[in-house]
DNA sequence: ACAAGAATTGCATCCGAAGTCAAAACTTTA
DNA sequence: TAAAGTTTTGACTTCGGATGCAATTCTTGT
């Protein structure tokens, strides 16, 4: 009779195909799956010469714990979704937030949407992950934050904040950054003629940066001023300056910009397509502070946003309601750096 | 007597905690679980009068698969790790790679490593997640990639290439493109004398680019030429100014950089802080081919890597070996594209 | 209307680690 | 040295969905 040994659990699949597992790990050392467990979590109660000799095991063996496995009995995933809009304009901003959730032992789970995206059906990605939380530096609506306040999955957004709806968000305060930018642009030099660049309609961001700048004008007296919209694209910003100079020939001589990518495009178009000077005809300023705003050719004025603490600050507050999902919902505003270059006539 | 009804499976957690399962779901449908389970399988044999009954019943309780469960019963997790070294030089690229997951509904888990990272812990971190495969656009050393061989995941370089070493990549032909620069620099006009900045000394990349340019101006004649190392960043560009005409005075009149940012920053600090004339003066050519290149300020003579071919190659490439884990390891080398700027002498 | 064949459905089991609880192995104390 | 207390350990169950296989239902053909 031929003798069969495939007996214990797991056996069928070809040894060499399967990934080792607590079993073997058990087997190799002699003792219980459930001491292999143990050894693995932090605080638990296990002997030295115990954990000794299943450590001696796992080396031999080359187990690695199966962190989905794990997940499904602990409803823990350790992964958060970062979802992202728009990647290619705040790459410091993803940069940051790997980097600290990693630095905790928490797992980044990424989506990005762009425009042709279906939020939706990423939505629902997202929670067939059961992630343990969401950082959301996207635009949701209410419908789409619902189920996930619904199942008690901490959401946390970042750079949009909800008014009347109690979601957690850390925000750069936009309104007194751009205050703050126009008022130095009125202190600098009497412009004569100002024009406002908004970003795209359905950006929260920029429509607070456009109220913000409008509101302090008004308060200064300023009423009369060129608007324009662009895509926050540098391209877009090139092309505002020739709508500006449509509606108002070459009057304007300073450009409040909803971002700082837009006014370097508007610089260079007013340098070296218009041959104008900066600041010498025309006063500009940006905001987000991205680094090239810095470089030397461009120089920009502009609000910086503190991206390390606005990082550190969402992603901490998220670790938070993970482990204490009794937390109630906060909103943490941070002021913009002011960047003084050298785009401001005076 | 009070009358307990918690007998069915998973009622011992408070409704109103749990998840929707697809047990659920077959008691309000009053079906077997393996009824739900097979309606999410496509092509999985269903009535339609089952598939409508439960479907309905999906949407009255919200049920949403569990991918986490699936995923240990099915040993597939639908993820691939993507591994990036420098997310801020790069932000098109992972922009691209998630795209293409995404739409090809396989989900990304994002790890960053820097500088300070820790590279084993963090590769430890990917292999208990069961990622399906790995989608490397980092330095790892033949040690490091073992563990990915062995258990059969999948791995695909963006952008490294091992030679003698049997694993997948998809890269731009550096040396070529540099060859095509140093042609044309070499043609564009009399040069007296060369400067070669290159990237980290770790960095494959810089080292291809690096020996590319160099072959090409030996076999030029040109075999006298300064040589300064940065670091990829726009200041350290700058900085290699200073280095180079500290070697040479400023006779200087040709630098090849190793990348576009580092081109920026010599261009930057030529002009505003040598006051030099870039092409007049100096004549300049990058790499990569990044947004910064084209502005009008810079109008870069660079070489662009084709980013959505290599990521579309790159994510294929991955994708067919979990399909078929038998396909052997191949290396995919696209042409830079010459993109011809106002740098360069004449 | 009935047998043979095809299409559906449900039962039972599995994936791999974690947690509960009682038994077993140690310590300490009297 | 025995009893009582403490620490370790292992058997068994659980998480939630997928799947092989047998049982059932539905089609056909005659």
């Amino acid at each position: 009779m031929v003798q069969r040994v495939l007996s214990s659990r797991g056996e069928r699949l070809a040894e060499s195909q399967r990934n080792v597992t607590s079993y073997d790990v058990a087997r190799h050392a002699g003792v219980s799956q459930s001491a292999v467990s143990r050894c693995f979590k932090p605080g638990a109660s296990v002997s030295k010469k115990m954990r000794e000799r299943v450590m001696q095991s796992v080396q031999a063996l080359g187990y690695q714990p199966n962190a989905i496995a794990r997940g499904l009995i602990t409803r823990r995933s350790n992964m958060v979704a970062v979802i992202v809009s728009n990647l290619n304009f705040y790459p410091e901003v993803l940069s940051q937030l790997s980097a600290r959730f990693m630095q905790r032992g928490v797992h980044v789970l990424l989506f990005t949407l762009d425009h042709e995206s279906d939020v939706a059906r990423t939505l629902e990605q997202v929670a067939q992950y059961r992630v343990d939380g969401v950082l959301a530096a996207a635009h949701l609506t209410r419908e789409q934050m619902a189920p996930f306040h619904q199942r008690n999955v901490p959401l946390v957004f970042y750079n949009r904040s909800y008014r009347d709806v109690p979601v957690s968000s850390v925000c750069c305060d936009q309104v007194q950054g751009e205050r703050v930018l126009v008022d130095l642009l009125a202190q600098s030099g009497r412009h004569q003629s100002y024009a406002l660049l908004s970003g795209p309609a359905d950006s929260m961001v920029s429509m607070q940066r456009t109220q913000g700048a409008i509101e302090r004008l008004h308060e200064l007296g300023i009423r009369d001023l060129t608007r324009v919209r662009g895509d926050y694209s540098y391209d877009s910003g090139r092309r505002a300056v020739h709508a500006i100079f449509e509606q108002r020939g070459a009057m304007t001589d300073a450009i409040v910009s909803a971002n700082d990518m837009m006014a370097l495009g508007c610089l260079d178009e007013l340098r070296h397509r218009f041959e104008l000077d900066v600041p010498g005809d025309v006063s500009l300023v940006g905001f987000d502070g991205v680094r090239a705003a810095h470089w030397s050719s461009f120089d920009l004025t502009t609000i910086r946003q503190p991206v390390e603490s606005m990082a550190e600050a969402a992603v901490t507050m998220l670790l938070e309601r993970i482990d204490n999902p009794g937390l109630p919902a906060e909103k943490r505003l941070f002021s913009g750096v002011l960047r003084r270059g050298a785009t401001l006539r005076h």
